[in-house]
DNA sequence: AGAGTTCTTGTCGACAGGACCATAACTTCG
DNA sequence: CGAAGTTATGGTCCTGTCGACAAGAACTCT
């Protein structure tokens, strides 16, 4: 136990110069709204190993680009978006046995896009999807890999970024209406909002959300139309919501 | 730009069985508070490049272990402490030119102690040191690599996991007056925090703090002994202390 | 026109959290 | 030993925040 480490700790019997040589890919999580519930992008693998299985798509880091990159390029190549804005690397997964081909390392991105929709469609329609995370993370749908752990650690990071950050700007478009946003914070959150108390939150110190002037078509069962607005400059730094119950007092230890 | 991907998105005319071979190493942020500051522990490297100057600790991943056991395994080479209860990883590391050598990719964890300056002393004391982070963030004491940015995150990050974890009961010993708690919340978010207030956000209710009866030497200025405590249940689960003021209402853009 | 739905404004009360003071219990210094 | 200084602990007060709830406004459908 005395064998100190001077050079980046390398242990005694290591050769430095002969180190493992791993592969690095890159996989991202698209999250987006859709009728009010979080849904995930997943392309169905077309090859062995999973082969049929639903997974998040990535794929291999080149030499000459960072990890950001990468992850901006496979997001461009996947949906056409080009917005490297929303996009966060949230973990990296590197168990030996979590490619039985080789051993691969992974750095997973998470990316906030609204109503992708129509950019899959573009797409071949039998290879991309955008399914109910809650499908993915309560096994209804089987994922390749350890992509299920990494779908998970990817809503348990947007939750919290979701109090810490101005995400949810990004989950609705350039101009949205107050329920659009409160939608996004009860789905992510799972809880219910109380739609005049959200309001008054975001509305009283401005730099959260500017009027546009405009009103919003309202839907299928009528009601007042709803005012349409634009994000501030504030959701740049925090979000003006905050998570009530942070603690869940759980009984077991 | 119609190139679309179906197999894990590997692009056309890119070869995946001739994939880019990186290493991964794993490196780790030890953060441990020394006389009411926040220090980290930092290694002189003895072989360039970056001869001479301070790195934080790390190494390879080996083949048959997944990161987090990495991780673990150099944390104890370092300080010989074995408790992986506190390791966190934070965030991945992959710029094509941040080693001269190779094309090198590290994971970055965040290891949080009490008291490693006895476990230093074992090491040689020219090679392993304490510093302050304040140096080591305001470019005082010069880092290796990119571990400048490294510590950086690593700090935002426990920030952040001081009002949502309970991180800070890992700063303090199995027992600990108030004062030493307060001392955690106030060094890392470099705020003043009400000693009464404090007290009574632990106290009122029951779970965080436990009273052992006993009570802490005054130290050289005399003061009331005060209570020792130790930690409760529910430091599993989120912490007492929320930050008051999260968004800073910045004036520039 | 009337019922139903959604948006919007208003009011009220509970509670958490910060500022502040007073007291207790220890130290060192004269 | 007494006085001054320091820290811990308990108490009060006050303000702002947040949730619950009620009521009106504006639309769609039958």
């Amino acid at each position: 136990m005395a064998t100190k480490t001077t050079n980046r700790g390398v242990p005694a019997g290591y050769d430095p110069s002969r180190f493992p040589a791993f592969a690095v890919t890159v996989d991202v999580v698209i999250l987006t709204m859709s009728g009010s519930r979080l849904h995930v992008l997943l392309v169905r693998r077309g090859v062995a190993p999973f082969k049929g299985m639903w997974a998040i798509p990535g794929g291999f880091k080149r030499p000459t680009e960072t990890l950001d990159e990468a992850a901006k390029r496979e997001l461009a190549q996947e949906t056409g978006v080009d917005s490297a804005s929303l996009l966060t690397q949230f973990g990296a997964y590197g168990d030996p046995e979590r490619d039985p081909r080789m051993n691969v390392v992974t750095v997973a991105y998470l990316a906030v896009l609204r109503d992708v929709g129509d950019l899959v469609a573009g797409s071949d329609a039998a290879d991309a999807a955008l399914l109910p995370v809650a499908d993915a993370l309560n096994g209804k749908i089987e994922l390749a890999f350890d992509h299920a752990k990494i779908v998970r650690d990817a809503v348990q990071r947007v939750r919290v970024d979701l109090d810490l950050t101005g995400i949810a700007t990004a989950f609705v478009g350039p101009t949205f209406t107050l329920a659009e946003l409160r939608a996004v914070y009860e789905a992510v959150w799972g809880v219910h909002l109380d739609g005049a108390n959200f309001r008054r939150s975001v509305i009283t110190e401005d730099g959260w959300v500017i009027p546009t002037g405009r009103r919003a078509q309202p839907g299928a069962p009528g009601g007042k139309p709803a005012e349409l607005f634009r994000a501030g400059r504030m959701w740049k730094y925090s979000s003006p919501i905050r998570r009530s119950q942070p603690n869940q007092r759980r009984k077991e230890d």
